[in-house]
DNA sequence: ACAGGAACCTGATAGC
DNA sequence: TGCTATCAGGTTCCTG
């Protein structure tokens, strides 16, 4: 579910809270959960350990230990990582609790139980390939704008595919893939190396509005995304296509298509992305 | 390299 | 009301 924003919402929202927190005690709910290492091992290495910085890199966040280990977290699709004051009601979704030495609790709550935690030294993160082989991400210095257009020019998939694929850009998922294209014109299907200077100069600074103002606003909230406080974003007020199936183009009012993409739901405007 | 589909899961909603 | 089909902010793996 959440992309980058969401992400870096949840990382804002956590980070003064959990930061200097010692864990006291990891509950499981739903252990296979944990795909490194094993679940007995990750609850042993992280009890009694001080959370001591909070990082993310594209859509995972990082748990930096006091003693080098970090725990990685990715929430996919409903993933929601919160939290808790003692009496706050329980998510009907809490997968893991970690109990902290203040009382309070971090809580992951997960509908569709497809979120992966890992535990790793710092030598160790090549075992998270996605994380491993990430490109640059948007807003930051690596992502310029001849490195996308380099890296477009290569690629012989279409544009949504290719904006999609995290080894090309780290954080992009699928509401800010449709509404960058819509942003700039662009239609879902085109080859990506067919794109014109022009067009990708106008992706480029669309990818970055979009991505910014997802942030601004605290993430978009369909349905189950929420911030590290529980709160939802407001993103979603400021869509141009996604969620618009059959509604009228803002700028046009054809009636948004809906279409699927390079495997995912996708929406645009027929008349205004060429 | 790339496309498409399946798999991993559970739940909400639209349609009949 | 109730059943069925479809879809869902992601990623990976397999086949062609």
């Amino acid at each position: 579910m959440p992309e980058m924003p969401e992400v870096e919402t949840i990382r804002r929202t956590l980070i003064d809270k959990v930061s200097g927190r010692r864990i006291e005690e990891v509950e499981f709910l739903l252990s296979r959960l944990v795909k490194w290492p094993s679940a007995g091992e990750f609850q042993a290495v992280l009890t009694s350990k001080t959370i001591v910085n909070l990082t993310r890199r594209g859509k995972y966040l990082l748990f930096h230990l006091n003693d080098q280990h970090i725990m990685v977290v990715h929430l996919r699709m409903t993933g929601r990582l919160s939290y808790a004051l003692p009496g706050m009601e329980m998510d009907r979704f809490t997968r893991i609790i970690f109990k902290l030495d203040n009382g309070d609790r971090l809580i992951y709550a997960d509908t569709r139980t497809l979120g992966t935690l890992y535990l790793l030294a710092p030598d160790e993160l090549w075992r998270i390939s996605g994380l491993a082989n990430m490109g640059p991400e948007p807003l930051s210095e690596e992502f310029s704008l001849s490195y996308f257009t380099d890296m477009l020019k290569k690629r012989q998939g279409n544009i949504k595919a290719v904006l999609l694929n995290q080894k090309y850009i780290g954080g992009l998922g699928n509401i800010y893939v449709d509404e960058s294209m819509a942003i700039a014109g662009i239609h879902p299907e085109r080859i990506a190396s067919s794109l014109t200077n022009s067009e990708i100069e106008q992706l480029f600074y669309a990818i970055n509005k979009v991505i910014e103002d997802g942030i601004v606003h605290g993430g978009t909230t369909f349905r189950d995304y929420r911030d590290g406080s529980g709160r939802s974003g407001s993103h979603q007020h400021h869509l141009a296509v996604y969620g618009r199936k059959a509604a009228p183009c803002f700028t046009c009012g054809t009636p948004i298509v809906w279409k699927s993409v390079a495997g995912r739901g996708t929406h645009f405007c027929p008349d205004c992305q060429k």
